[in-house]
DNA sequence: TCCTTAATTTCGCAG
DNA sequence: CTGCGAAGTTAAGGA
């Protein structure tokens, strides 16, 4: 995290006055530190929509990247947030501690304003290593380029991310008979939006061939929805079941 | 939140020993308030795809809803989580506190090992209120029932959520010459996708009346893309700009 | 429960 | 910077 190497820190005020708690958060600020702040809050957001909360306990968190998220004790998604690139500010008005998270392009603005602070914490650690999931679409891709009789016998992959007019193709190769093939990956069961993808993609190709050979498109997921194969068989798509990974 | 119309509170443990951390997160878990622990801790997740990170320092968030969530100090995204619906533990292990949080459909599991912990704080609260957010495709798709010649002189909306074999359309609906328009509403610049997304629901409708006559379809959206654009010059689809709010 | 689509989607990558 | 599509997307509404 932000302060490199240095051990991990964490302080803590309860229930501190507002003007301490704004002198604590502008410090953090300035440490680039990533600090909490719960309490009673009313919420305001301007920019892409715009809404309002109002008064009722949450739990604010700002990093030293500009992100603000404003959570309740209910669900995964914070009730209002801000991303990356926002300025923090803060300062007492009226009575409240007013945190201010604000961006250009697009234009936005999210204040939350405390009536109540009942604890304010700063943070700071490092957390020097990267994710690493396994079971991804790119996982996917990778089983079928190392083995492309998994698709089916005989079929040669020629390019990745072939681009047509539509898009970029998944995989694009050639049957055992010579005939092109365009494949759409999807690492889970997929629905008719994805049906619609693979269309756009050989309906592309077979205009960027302008050739009268038509072209075949495979889905490859583990598995469809009715409607998605009623609209697979509509327009002539196929369908080849497989998982990410095993 | 949780405690009703309780007044908030909140606790906190600096640098506690992992033992009474985990008694006081035992204790949270029972009172089902939300909490966070800071720390230095490596996460493991198992599920629809599986991860693993190597120890830094984190910041946990467990919610009385089975909600969890691991933030580093970037990001507007947990670098892990779990929602909504699982069952937390906690449990001293070879040194170290494990905080697990499992659900059933599908199998998932998260485990967060703290090595050493900084700070674990309980909260309570109540927040009563709704969330209201205005610019939504809602409002865009209330824009135009209220104001039909918005999308055309002469428009009549007919019905909204129409079913067709390939999903629900937005509006439906007939021109001043009696006919049929489907109606793609999107709240913002739109590509590709949207243009498909239009192109099935009017496919779906055409064959559904299995008339002669062709059925048109608009895309209604601030803007679109060059590519989207020509998209839907090729399909013969229409376009009209129009913002969900003013 | 599954299906379908919106979302202040976010995120990452490429042009 | 915009465009484009994936994501452990999440969340909501309906069958």
């Amino acid at each position: 995290m932000t302060s490199g190497t240095r051990s991990p820190q964490a302080t803590t005020l309860e229930r501190p006055a507002l003007e301490d708690a704004r002198d604590a958060i502008v410090d953090g600020i300035e440490r680039e530190a990533m600090m909490t702040v719960f309490g009673r809050c009313t919420v305001d957001y301007d920019g892409r929509a715009s809404s309002q909360l109002e008064a009722g306990d949450r739990h604010l968190m700002l990093k030293p990247d500009g992100a603000a998220l404003v959570h309740t004790d209910e669900g995964q998604q914070p009730v209002n947030w801000q991303p990356p690139g926002c300025e923090h500010s803060v300062r007492c008005e009226d009575g409240a501690l007013v945190i201010e998270s604000v961006r250009s392009s697009p234009e936005e603005r999210l204040a939350v304003s405390f009536e109540l602070v009942l604890q304010v914490s700063t943070f700071a650690g490092s957390d020097p290593t990267e994710l690493a999931v396994v079971g991804t679409e790119e996982d996917l891709r990778q089983r079928i380029l190392e083995e492309p009789r998994l698709l089916e016998e005989g079929f040669t992959p020629l390019a990745t991310e072939r681009d047509t007019p539509a898009g970029a193709v998944d995989i694009y190769g050639e049957d055992a008979t010579g005939r092109s093939v365009v494949v759409e990956l999807k690492r889970r069961r997929v629905g008719p939006d994805a049906v619609s993808q693979l269309r756009r993609y050989v309906d592309a190709l077979e205009r960027d061939l302008h050739a009268d050979a038509s072209v075949r498109g495979v889905l490859v997921a583990p598995s469809v929805t009715d409607r998605a194969d009623r609209l697979l068989a509509r327009h002539g798509l196929e369908f080849v079941a497989l998982e990410p990974t095993e």
